[in-house]
DNA sequence: CCTTTTTCTCAGGTACTTCTCAGGATTGGG
DNA sequence: CCCAATCCTGAGAAGTACCTGAGAAAAAGG
């Protein structure tokens, strides 16, 4: 259980290492934005503990680039009590918890736990094939940034064809996998749905990314290359 | 906002209740030690309201063992004024504040809201989404600088809508989180309340920030950008 | 105790989704 | 080029999800 402990404050660094280590957590610790933000990308972590105030590079900064580089290691900030800063920018940012100094040891090593416990959460679930974009976060669909609205069924559609991108897959698993195990009906109703996909995410922009297969199913690729 | 409120004087207890409900509050109440630590370990509270003299197993016992359980649940000790029990006790085994009875109800509320801030990072001091503002302290909520007012159960849906903007919540996960545990009901209530909140967050303002993704639940988003 | 507010239920209405069907279009093999 | 298999698609029926006004029930506030 590594943990990246980034605090300028000599002192207290020390004593949650110490404390960490005790526990059974292996432990780094620098003191500044900058070593921070390296030590998050240059080894892995299963979770670090970001100071707010910090020399050289605050820990907003940090984190916000650390994000920026994809890096979804779980976050929990280190905040002084004073309200300065608004709490929500650092969840904005991405952070996943924080605690206000001072804080009890007993308390930060249980939700180190629960943090890690949660591990690195599927945050970025959002699947993009070449223009085309899904935030199954908020069902969101895309295309370059026009939206796309589809109904429940379209969407299903369409995330299992995203699923499996460049492959041909057949009427019968996608029936599988798209409608109710229970469905009876033929698979027409799954030509119905590719013409509707068509409609919304192809033919406005003048695409063909959902081409058929004839004989064997369908097949979605990226436009552009 | 779960509160878990271990308390054997029946008409104390129903007084804290309906009070607590009425500031916003989900609130359970046990009346004796085994049951206060069952409920503790059986489903996650934000706070727990614990009294030291209690019936099978007193306050100091549930405390010792929802601790040794891991179970890291903001507690408040409610004591009796005379000074059998040394009250560093309580803090020793992990309690995060205490209340001597008598009290006051505001003390109570504060004192609550206090520690549910410390205890329970996900619940910043102001939540803000666009214009939209809420300030859980004094439970108010603005649109722009116009004030909204809500009733207990409108402010709690949108709490939990805010927490989670930007992010497709379902009725059924709505109704676990901010209705009671124990309703029976259908899912329409839920589409009631939303119905509120939109005459009262959007409407008159002619947003529609409140969205309907039909067949997953509802979507909470920022207005303006 | 009576009044007001809040919460919740119900039922009718509306709008949307899903699916079926049938005829038309397309494709590939002979 | 013609035929048969396959796929597409417009229209519409059936089904479903959601909204909302009205009002009963419960709680809160005099």
């Amino acid at each position: 259980m590594r943990v990246l402990l980034v605090e300028d404050e000599k002192l207290l660094a020390e004593t949650v290492r110490r404390g960490l280590t005790n526990e059974g957590f292996i432990v780094e610790v620098v003191h500044d934005g900058v070593s921070g933000l390296w030590a998050a990308t240059e080894s892995p972590y299963d979770v670090i503990l970001l100071d707010l105030m910090l020399p050289l590079k605050n820990g907003y900064d940090v984190l916000k680039e650390i994000r920026q580089r994809k890096i979804w290691t779980p976050v929990m900030m280190l905040t002084a009590k004073d309200g300065e800063y608004d709490q929500t920018d650092a969840f904005d940012l991405g952070a996943d918890d924080y605690l206000t100094k001072p804080f009890s040891f007993l308390v930060l090593v249980a939700r180190l736990r629960a943090l890690i416990r949660r591990g690195a959460p599927e945050r970025p679930v959002v699947m993009t094939l070449g223009t085309l974009s899904m935030d199954p976060m908020n069902r969101s669909v895309h295309r370059g940034d026009t939206a796309i609205s589809l109904t429940a069924r379209e969407y299903g559609l369409l995330q299992f064809l995203m699923r499996r991108h460049d492959q041909v897959v057949s009427k019968a698993e996608i029936l599988d996998n798209v409608w109710d195990p229970a469905f009876e009906g033929g698979d027409n109703v799954v030509e119905v749905y590719i013409g509707y996909l068509r409609r919304k995410v192809d033919a406005p922009f003048n695409l063909s990314t959902l081409s058929t297969v004839r004989g064997m199913g369908y097949l979605l690729t990226a436009d552009r290359g």
